[in-house]
RNA sequence: CGCGGGGUGGAGCAGUCCGGUAGCUCGUUGGGCUCAUAACCCAAAGGUCAGAGGUUCAAAUCCUCUCCCCGCAA
Protein backbone atom coordinates (compact mmCIF):
# COMPACT_ATOMS: atom_id res chain seq x y z
CA UNK A 1 0.00 0.00 0.00
CA UNK A 2 1.33 3.50 -0.62
CA UNK A 3 1.19 5.86 2.10
CA UNK A 4 1.26 9.55 2.18
CA UNK A 5 2.19 10.45 6.10
CA UNK A 6 1.03 14.28 7.05
CA UNK A 7 2.64 14.45 10.67
CA UNK A 8 4.87 17.44 12.89
CA UNK A 9 5.96 16.71 16.52
CA UNK A 10 7.11 13.64 18.35
CA UNK A 11 3.45 12.02 18.69
CA UNK A 12 3.55 11.50 15.29
CA UNK A 13 7.10 9.19 15.21
CA UNK A 14 6.21 6.30 16.15
CA UNK A 15 3.23 5.99 14.00
CA UNK A 16 5.44 6.88 11.12
CA UNK A 17 8.21 4.52 12.62
CA UNK A 18 5.28 1.34 12.64
CA UNK A 19 4.27 1.90 9.26
CA UNK A 20 7.91 1.50 7.87
CA UNK A 21 8.77 -1.64 9.81
CA UNK A 22 5.33 -3.01 8.59
CA UNK A 23 6.78 -2.45 5.35
CA UNK A 24 4.25 0.26 4.05
CA UNK A 25 5.33 2.28 1.01
CA UNK A 26 6.05 5.55 2.20
CA UNK A 27 5.87 7.78 -0.61
CA UNK A 28 5.99 11.17 0.84
CA UNK A 29 6.52 12.49 4.54
CA UNK A 30 4.66 16.14 4.57
CA UNK A 31 4.96 18.38 7.50
CA UNK A 32 4.90 21.83 8.92
CA UNK A 33 7.53 24.42 7.76
CA UNK A 34 10.64 24.68 9.88
CA UNK A 35 10.05 27.80 12.53
CA UNK A 36 12.37 29.48 14.18
CA UNK A 37 12.28 28.41 18.11
CA UNK A 38 14.28 27.61 21.23
CA UNK A 39 16.68 29.62 23.06
CA UNK A 40 18.55 31.47 19.94
CA UNK A 41 15.53 32.08 17.52
CA UNK A 42 17.25 29.78 15.05
CA UNK A 43 15.30 27.96 12.53
CA UNK A 44 14.45 24.13 13.66
CA UNK A 45 12.89 21.31 11.17
CA UNK A 46 9.62 19.75 13.21
CA UNK A 47 10.06 16.14 15.16
CA UNK A 48 8.69 13.99 11.91
CA UNK A 49 10.96 16.28 9.43
CA UNK A 50 14.06 14.98 11.16
CA UNK A 51 13.13 12.09 11.71
CA UNK A 52 12.01 11.36 8.22
CA UNK A 53 15.04 12.66 6.73
CA UNK A 54 17.16 10.03 8.74
CA UNK A 55 15.28 7.56 7.29
CA UNK A 56 15.79 9.06 4.27
CA UNK A 57 12.25 9.75 3.25
CA UNK A 58 11.39 12.28 0.98
CA UNK A 59 9.88 15.03 2.80
CA UNK A 60 8.18 18.45 1.62
CA UNK A 61 6.84 20.94 3.87
CA UNK A 62 3.32 23.12 3.18
CA UNK A 63 1.96 26.22 5.17
CA UNK A 64 -1.24 25.37 3.82
CA UNK A 65 -1.58 22.11 2.18
CA UNK A 66 -4.90 23.09 1.64
CA UNK A 67 -3.09 25.97 -0.91
CA UNK A 68 -3.32 25.68 -4.19
CA UNK A 69 0.69 24.20 -4.07
CA UNK A 70 -0.06 21.75 -1.52
CA UNK A 71 -3.06 20.38 -3.72
CA UNK A 72 -1.57 20.71 -6.76
CA UNK A 73 1.61 18.36 -5.15
CA UNK A 74 -1.12 15.84 -3.81
CA UNK A 75 -2.49 15.07 -6.94
CA UNK A 76 0.77 14.21 -8.98
CA UNK A 77 1.40 11.69 -6.32
CA UNK A 78 0.58 8.00 -6.74
CA UNK A 79 -0.72 6.89 -3.55
CA UNK A 80 -3.57 5.04 -2.34
CA UNK A 81 -4.18 6.35 1.60
CA UNK A 82 -3.39 9.22 3.31
CA UNK A 83 -2.62 9.25 7.04
CA UNK A 84 -2.44 12.36 9.02
CA UNK A 85 -1.45 12.18 13.21
CA UNK A 86 -1.25 15.39 14.67
CA UNK A 87 -0.48 17.37 11.49
CA UNK A 88 -1.42 20.93 12.54
CA UNK A 89 -3.66 21.59 9.35
CA UNK A 90 -7.31 21.37 8.38
CA UNK A 91 -7.91 19.19 4.99
CA UNK A 92 -10.19 20.35 2.68
CA UNK A 93 -13.10 17.82 1.03
CA UNK A 94 -10.90 18.48 -2.31
CA UNK A 95 -8.17 16.86 -0.58
CA UNK A 96 -9.91 14.26 1.22
CA UNK A 97 -11.15 12.78 -1.66
CA UNK A 98 -7.77 12.51 -3.71
CA UNK A 99 -6.47 8.74 -1.81
CA UNK A 100 -8.32 5.89 -2.81
CA UNK A 101 -8.84 4.54 0.58
CA UNK A 102 -9.61 8.49 2.09
CA UNK A 103 -7.64 9.70 5.07
CA UNK A 104 -6.79 8.18 8.03
CA UNK A 105 -6.33 9.76 11.39
CA UNK A 106 -4.70 8.92 14.49
CA UNK A 107 -6.31 10.64 17.35
CA UNK A 108 -5.31 9.96 21.51
CA UNK A 109 -8.45 9.91 23.17
CA UNK A 110 -11.62 7.62 23.29
CA UNK A 111 -13.72 9.33 20.48
CA UNK A 112 -16.29 11.05 20.32
CA UNK A 113 -14.82 12.40 23.99
CA UNK A 114 -11.97 14.86 23.49
CA UNK A 115 -11.58 16.15 20.15
CA UNK A 116 -9.41 19.01 19.59
CA UNK A 117 -6.12 19.60 19.48
CA UNK A 118 -4.70 18.56 23.34
CA UNK A 119 -6.71 15.58 24.57
CA UNK A 120 -4.05 13.69 26.33
CA UNK A 121 -3.25 16.70 28.21
CA UNK A 122 -6.98 17.56 29.01
CA UNK A 123 -7.75 13.54 29.98
CA UNK A 124 -5.35 14.03 32.45
CA UNK A 125 -6.30 17.28 33.77
CA UNK A 126 -10.17 16.44 33.99
CA UNK A 127 -8.60 13.01 36.03
CA UNK A 128 -9.78 10.77 33.65
CA UNK A 129 -8.93 7.00 34.56
CA UNK A 130 -8.75 5.94 31.12
CA UNK A 131 -8.39 7.16 27.93
CA UNK A 132 -7.08 5.56 24.80
CA UNK A 133 -6.10 5.92 21.31
CA UNK A 134 -8.61 5.77 17.79
CA UNK A 135 -7.95 5.70 14.31
CA UNK A 136 -10.72 7.34 12.48
CA UNK A 137 -11.84 8.04 8.71
CA UNK A 138 -10.71 11.97 8.22
CA UNK A 139 -14.05 14.25 6.98
CA UNK A 140 -14.63 17.74 6.86
CA UNK A 141 -15.29 17.89 10.75
CA UNK A 142 -12.91 18.20 13.16
CA UNK A 143 -12.10 14.68 14.72
CA UNK A 144 -15.95 14.04 13.73
CA UNK A 145 -15.18 11.10 11.17
CA UNK A 146 -16.00 7.88 11.76
CA UNK A 147 -14.27 5.33 14.04
CA UNK A 148 -12.28 2.22 12.41
CA UNK A 149 -10.06 1.08 15.55
CA UNK A 150 -9.98 2.48 19.52
CA UNK A 151 -7.43 0.92 22.13
CA UNK A 152 -8.36 1.96 25.52
CA UNK A 153 -6.02 2.20 28.22
CA UNK A 154 -5.40 2.75 32.00
CA UNK A 155 -4.14 6.29 32.82
CA UNK A 156 -2.10 5.91 36.19
CA UNK A 157 -2.44 8.49 39.12
CA UNK A 158 0.87 9.68 38.91
CA UNK A 159 0.98 9.88 35.23
CA UNK A 160 1.91 12.71 33.66
CA UNK A 161 1.09 14.01 30.01
CA UNK A 162 4.64 13.76 28.62
CA UNK A 163 4.74 9.90 29.94
CA UNK A 164 1.23 9.29 28.85
CA UNK A 165 1.77 11.03 25.78
CA UNK A 166 4.91 9.00 25.40
CA UNK A 167 2.89 5.61 25.60
CA UNK A 168 0.01 7.05 23.58
CA UNK A 169 1.98 7.70 20.59
CA UNK A 170 3.48 4.06 20.21
CA UNK A 171 -0.05 2.61 20.71
CA UNK A 172 -1.49 5.22 18.08
CA UNK A 173 1.34 3.38 15.49
CA UNK A 174 0.12 -0.06 16.17
CA UNK A 175 -3.62 0.98 16.27
CA UNK A 176 -2.54 2.60 12.81
CA UNK A 177 -0.58 -0.48 11.40
CA UNK A 178 -3.83 -3.01 12.62
CA UNK A 179 -6.43 -0.46 11.02
CA UNK A 180 -4.68 0.02 7.65
CA UNK A 181 -4.08 -4.01 7.04
CA UNK A 182 -7.92 -4.19 8.09
CA UNK A 183 -8.92 -1.39 4.93
CA UNK A 184 -6.37 -3.47 3.16
CA UNK A 185 -7.99 -7.05 3.53
CA UNK A 186 -11.68 -5.41 2.90
CA UNK A 187 -11.84 -6.46 6.69
CA UNK A 188 -12.47 -2.99 8.41
CA UNK A 189 -15.47 -2.20 9.81
CA UNK A 190 -16.49 1.72 10.18
CA UNK A 191 -18.68 3.32 12.90
CA UNK A 192 -20.40 6.59 12.96
CA UNK A 193 -19.62 8.50 16.27
CA UNK A 194 -22.52 9.28 18.84
CA UNK A 195 -22.25 12.90 18.53
CA UNK A 196 -24.07 13.70 21.47
CA UNK A 197 -21.91 12.48 23.38
CA UNK A 198 -18.65 14.49 22.37
CA UNK A 199 -16.56 16.94 23.88
CA UNK A 200 -14.14 19.05 22.36
CA UNK A 201 -10.95 20.80 24.14
CA UNK A 202 -9.09 23.95 22.72
CA UNK A 203 -5.31 24.04 22.32
CA UNK A 204 -3.80 24.16 26.05
CA UNK A 205 -2.54 27.65 26.61
CA UNK A 206 0.49 29.06 29.06
CA UNK A 207 -2.26 30.54 31.24
CA UNK A 208 -3.94 27.26 31.51
CA UNK A 209 -0.95 26.36 34.00
CA UNK A 210 -1.41 28.23 36.72
CA UNK A 211 -2.32 26.81 39.82
CA UNK A 212 -5.64 28.06 40.91
CA UNK A 213 -5.60 27.24 45.22
CA UNK A 214 -9.12 27.78 45.38
CA UNK A 215 -9.17 24.15 44.08
CA UNK A 216 -9.45 20.96 45.14
CA UNK A 217 -5.82 19.18 46.11
CA UNK A 218 -7.27 16.24 43.22
CA UNK A 219 -7.96 19.18 41.18
CA UNK A 220 -5.03 20.90 41.58
CA UNK A 221 -2.72 17.48 41.41
CA UNK A 222 -4.02 16.59 37.94
CA UNK A 223 -3.39 20.23 36.79
CA UNK A 224 0.08 19.77 37.79
CA UNK A 225 0.49 16.29 35.70
CA UNK A 226 -1.58 17.49 32.81
CA UNK A 227 0.75 20.22 31.94
CA UNK A 228 3.67 18.57 32.56
CA UNK A 229 5.82 18.83 30.54
CA UNK A 230 4.01 21.89 28.47
CA UNK A 231 3.30 24.63 29.02
CA UNK A 232 4.02 23.94 32.51
CA UNK A 233 1.85 24.28 36.05
CA UNK A 234 3.20 27.84 38.08
CA UNK A 235 2.52 29.93 40.68
CA UNK A 236 3.03 33.73 41.60
CA UNK A 237 4.99 34.73 44.53
CA UNK A 238 4.53 38.65 44.40
CA UNK A 239 6.81 39.45 40.73
CA UNK A 240 8.46 35.70 40.81
CA UNK A 241 6.69 32.94 38.97
CA UNK A 242 7.53 29.49 39.93
CA UNK A 243 7.17 26.61 38.31
CA UNK A 244 5.60 23.64 39.67
CA UNK A 245 6.70 19.98 38.20
CA UNK A 246 5.22 17.65 40.89
CA UNK A 247 2.77 18.16 43.78
CA UNK A 248 1.53 15.54 46.36
CA UNK A 249 -1.68 15.44 48.47
CA UNK A 250 -1.49 15.10 51.93
CA UNK A 251 -4.37 14.46 54.53
CA UNK A 252 -4.31 17.45 56.38
CA UNK A 253 -6.95 19.59 55.83
CA UNK A 254 -6.37 22.60 54.76
CA UNK A 255 -6.59 25.38 57.95
CA UNK A 256 -6.12 28.71 56.34
CA UNK A 257 -6.83 30.59 53.35
CA UNK A 258 -6.27 28.62 49.81
CA UNK A 259 -3.02 29.67 48.72
CA UNK A 260 -1.20 30.73 51.61
CA UNK A 261 1.42 28.69 53.30
CA UNK A 262 1.41 25.86 56.15
CA UNK A 263 5.01 25.10 55.89
CA UNK A 264 7.91 26.60 54.03
CA UNK A 265 11.55 25.41 55.12
CA UNK A 266 14.17 23.23 53.97
CA UNK A 267 13.07 20.30 56.19
CA UNK A 268 9.36 20.09 55.16
CA UNK A 269 9.68 21.98 52.18
CA UNK A 270 6.72 23.87 50.55
CA UNK A 271 2.99 22.98 51.77
CA UNK A 272 -0.09 25.38 50.36
CA UNK A 273 -3.39 25.60 51.77
CA UNK A 274 -6.20 24.66 49.13
CA UNK A 275 -9.76 24.44 49.04
CA UNK A 276 -9.94 21.20 50.59
CA UNK A 277 -6.78 19.39 51.62
CA UNK A 278 -3.36 20.61 51.82
CA UNK A 279 -0.82 19.76 48.75
CA UNK A 280 3.08 19.82 48.86
CA UNK A 281 5.18 21.05 46.06
CA UNK A 282 8.01 18.62 45.72
CA UNK A 283 9.69 20.08 42.94
CA UNK A 284 10.00 22.93 42.10
CA UNK A 285 11.80 25.45 39.91
CA UNK A 286 13.08 29.08 39.97
CA UNK A 287 13.06 31.58 36.81
CA UNK A 288 16.80 30.77 35.69
CA UNK A 289 17.34 27.93 37.87
CA UNK A 290 16.83 24.00 37.03
CA UNK A 291 14.13 21.80 38.37
CA UNK A 292 14.62 21.00 42.14
CA UNK A 293 13.54 19.62 45.10
CA UNK A 294 11.76 22.05 46.98
CA UNK A 295 13.55 20.74 50.03
CA UNK A 296 16.58 21.92 48.15
CA UNK A 297 15.29 24.92 46.72
CA UNK A 298 14.43 26.00 50.05
CA UNK A 299 18.23 25.16 51.62
CA UNK A 300 19.82 28.61 50.11
CA UNK A 301 16.94 30.66 50.16
CA UNK A 302 14.36 32.49 52.88
CA UNK A 303 11.10 32.48 52.42
CA UNK A 304 8.66 34.25 54.45
CA UNK A 305 6.51 31.47 54.80
CA UNK A 306 3.31 34.20 55.64
CA UNK A 307 3.37 35.19 51.92
CA UNK A 308 0.71 33.37 49.81
CA UNK A 309 0.63 32.84 46.67
CA UNK A 310 -2.19 34.65 44.70
C1' C B 1 23.08 38.63 16.21
C1' G B 2 15.69 37.90 19.97
C1' C B 3 15.76 39.26 25.79
C1' G B 4 17.65 37.55 30.47
C1' G B 5 19.59 34.48 34.87
C1' G B 6 23.32 31.03 36.41
C1' G B 7 28.06 27.38 37.21
C1' U B 8 31.45 28.30 44.78
C1' G B 9 32.44 21.14 49.91
C1' G B 10 27.24 15.83 48.64
C1' A B 11 22.42 19.48 47.74
C1' G B 12 20.72 24.69 47.55
C1' C B 13 22.70 29.53 48.05
C1' A B 14 25.84 34.14 49.94
C1' G B 15 30.46 36.31 48.85
C1' U B 16 32.11 39.27 42.95
C1' C B 17 30.35 46.06 42.25
C1' C B 18 34.97 48.04 46.14
C1' G B 19 40.99 41.96 44.92
C1' G B 20 43.73 40.30 50.95
C1' U B 21 42.00 33.71 56.28
C1' A B 22 36.07 30.05 52.01
C1' G B 23 30.61 31.79 54.69
C1' C B 24 25.16 30.22 55.40
C1' U B 25 21.02 26.55 55.37
C1' C B 26 20.42 21.33 54.59
C1' G B 27 22.75 16.62 54.34
C1' U B 28 26.81 13.12 56.00
C1' U B 29 29.95 11.07 60.16
C1' G B 30 31.07 10.86 65.44
C1' G B 31 29.53 12.20 70.35
C1' G B 32 25.84 14.07 73.97
C1' C B 33 20.69 14.71 75.87
C1' U B 34 16.17 11.75 76.16
C1' C B 35 11.51 6.54 77.87
C1' A B 36 12.23 7.85 72.74
C1' U B 37 12.97 10.56 67.98
C1' A B 38 13.35 12.29 61.51
C1' A B 39 13.46 16.78 67.58
C1' C B 40 17.39 19.35 70.46
C1' C B 41 22.86 20.30 71.90
C1' C B 42 28.23 19.65 70.73
C1' A B 43 32.06 18.29 67.33
C1' A B 44 34.25 16.63 62.73
C1' A B 45 34.97 15.46 57.74
C1' G B 46 34.35 17.42 52.97
C1' G B 47 35.87 22.86 48.11
C1' U B 48 41.19 22.33 41.40
C1' C B 49 35.43 28.69 43.47
C1' A B 50 33.10 25.40 35.40
C1' G B 51 37.80 25.52 32.11
C1' A B 52 42.04 28.23 29.66
C1' G B 53 44.98 32.51 29.32
C1' G B 54 46.10 37.54 31.17
C1' U B 55 46.76 41.79 34.97
C1' U B 56 48.71 41.87 40.15
C1' C B 57 52.98 41.22 45.72
C1' A B 58 48.12 38.81 45.96
C1' A B 59 42.25 36.73 41.93
C1' A B 60 36.03 33.15 43.55
C1' U B 61 36.41 38.65 42.91
C1' C B 62 39.36 42.64 37.52
C1' C B 63 40.27 41.72 31.69
C1' U B 64 39.92 38.12 27.30
C1' C B 65 38.30 33.54 25.24
C1' U B 66 35.83 28.57 25.66
C1' C B 67 32.41 24.91 27.63
C1' C B 68 27.87 23.70 30.20
C1' C B 69 22.80 24.66 32.61
C1' C B 70 18.23 27.38 32.89
C1' G B 71 13.88 31.35 32.56
C1' C B 72 11.17 34.37 28.80
C1' A B 73 9.89 33.90 23.86
C1' A B 74 8.33 30.16 20.14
Amino acid sequence: MKVVFLGTPDFAIPSLEALLEANFDIVAVITQPDKPQGRGQKMHPCAVKKYALSKGLEVHSFKRIRGKKGVEFLKGLDFDVMVTAAFGQILTQEILDIPKYGCINVHASLLPKYRGPAPIQWAIINGEKETGVTTMLTERGVDTGDILMQVKTKIDPDETAGELFERLSYMGGEVLVSTLKGIKDGAGTRTPQNHDEATHFPMLQKEDGKIDFKKTAMEIKNLVRGVNPWPGAYVKLGEEVLKVWKVEMTDTKSVSRPGTMACCDAKQGMVVNTADYQVALKEIQFSGKRRMEATAALCGREMDSSKGFE
